[in-house]
DNA sequence: GTACAGGCAGTAT
DNA sequence: ATACTGCCTGTA
């Protein structure tokens, strides 16, 4: 078992709140402040360990939240299956042999519909920016190993904040977004755990209810912390790499045409165009259709020269 | 100064 | 269902 590599994982944008001090990774997972300790985190050691000594992956949290490696680096995935499954796809074969150790993580629910919805129309960096205002204005401060460290506010903290406040953390519009979804969770018409047991349809839907998320959200969302592993979030990245790899799945008739148009002229395709595209593209990579989307994102953007 | 960045909602057609 | 538009903020 290769263990998750956090570089790759936040270059993929899928992890906003992680950073590294000298050899050992710091994240934020909701009300937990999590360490990851990399001297044991070698490649070359960890091919050698075999597949089920998962000691080499030892994941701290304070407070205490046990088996957390479990959960949080999926290991209760059979990724080697998974891969195995997904390297029938040319294209995303070579991309898991080029970047080992790039894994989908599992993130607090509620700390990921926040932070996707302040992803819309900006770069990961101002995601980061952003979350970290909101986590040292409404969060609590933990220290750690002499570090200080905030974890993330909960929605009813956030509902308490005006929008000037918002707006003070450098939200701009998506102000008003975040405000929705902290009223959404609060008063419950948002019920996560209700999330978790739906199928993806239904809980796309209800998500997509939620003043600021759409379909390129809501399947973030979906893919990174509520266990739907056929999402398979469509951006303009995620456009450009069909565009260039698959475009033969697309090619009967005038609507398809229409969509390669657009992913062809700066990758924005309409909402509809979006069912059309991501039905087609589920259809064919099947129930674990977003481990291909994150090996197909990472290496779009890597051969675009992308850094953030 | 200008363009642009990992979308979305509102409006008109 | 699509086309068009505006949007906060920071960086190049």
């Amino acid at each position: 078992m290769i263990p998750p590599n956090f570089e790759m994982s936040i270059n993929s944008g899928q992890m906003f709140l992680w950073e590294k001090f000298n050899n050992t990774w710091y994240g934020v997972y909701g009300d937990h402040i999590l360490k990851f300790d990399t001297p044991n985190y070698n490649r070359q050691y960890a091919m050698i360990t075999s597949k089920n000594d998962e000691s080499t992956l030892k994941l701290l949290s304070f407070p205490e939240f046990k088996n957390c490696e479990r959960h949080i680096f999926r290991l209760d995935d059979n990724v080697r299956n998974i891969l195995s499954s997904l390297s029938k796809d040319r294209v995303v074969s070579e991309t898991i042999i080029k970047y080992p150790g790039l894994r989908i993580m599992r993130q607090d629910p509620h700390q990921c519909i926040f932070s996707f919805v302040c992803s819309s129309n900006t770069n990961i960096s101002m995601i980061r920016r952003m979350l970290k205002n909101l986590s040292r204005k409404f969060g609590n401060k933990m220290l750690i190993d002499g570090k200080e460290f905030y974890t993330f506010p909960s929605a009813e903290s956030v509902n308490r904040a005006t929008i000037g406040e918002l707006l003070s953390c450098g939200l701009g519009y998506r102000a008003k977004a975040v405000k929705s979804v902290a009223q959404s969770i609060a008063s419950g018409i948002l019920d996560i755990n209700l999330l978790l047991r739906d199928r993806y349809e239904v809980a796309k839907q209800e998500l997509m209810k939620i003043y600021g998320v759409g379909n390129k959200i809501a399947d973030c969302i979906l893919l990174f912390s509520l266990d739907k592993l056929e999402a398979f979030p469509i951006d303009v990245w995620i456009s450009r790499a069909i565009f260039r790899h698959y475009n033969w799945l697309l090619n009967n008739n005038n609507e398809e045409q229409d969509i390669k148009e657009n992913m062809l002229t700066g990758g924005k395709i309409t909402p509809y165009q979006y069912k059309i595209l991501s039905g087609a593209i589920r259809d064919y990579f099947g129930r674990y259709s977003g481990y291909a989307q994150q090996y197909l994102f990472y290496d779009i953007r890597h051969s675009a020269g992308k850094k953030w």
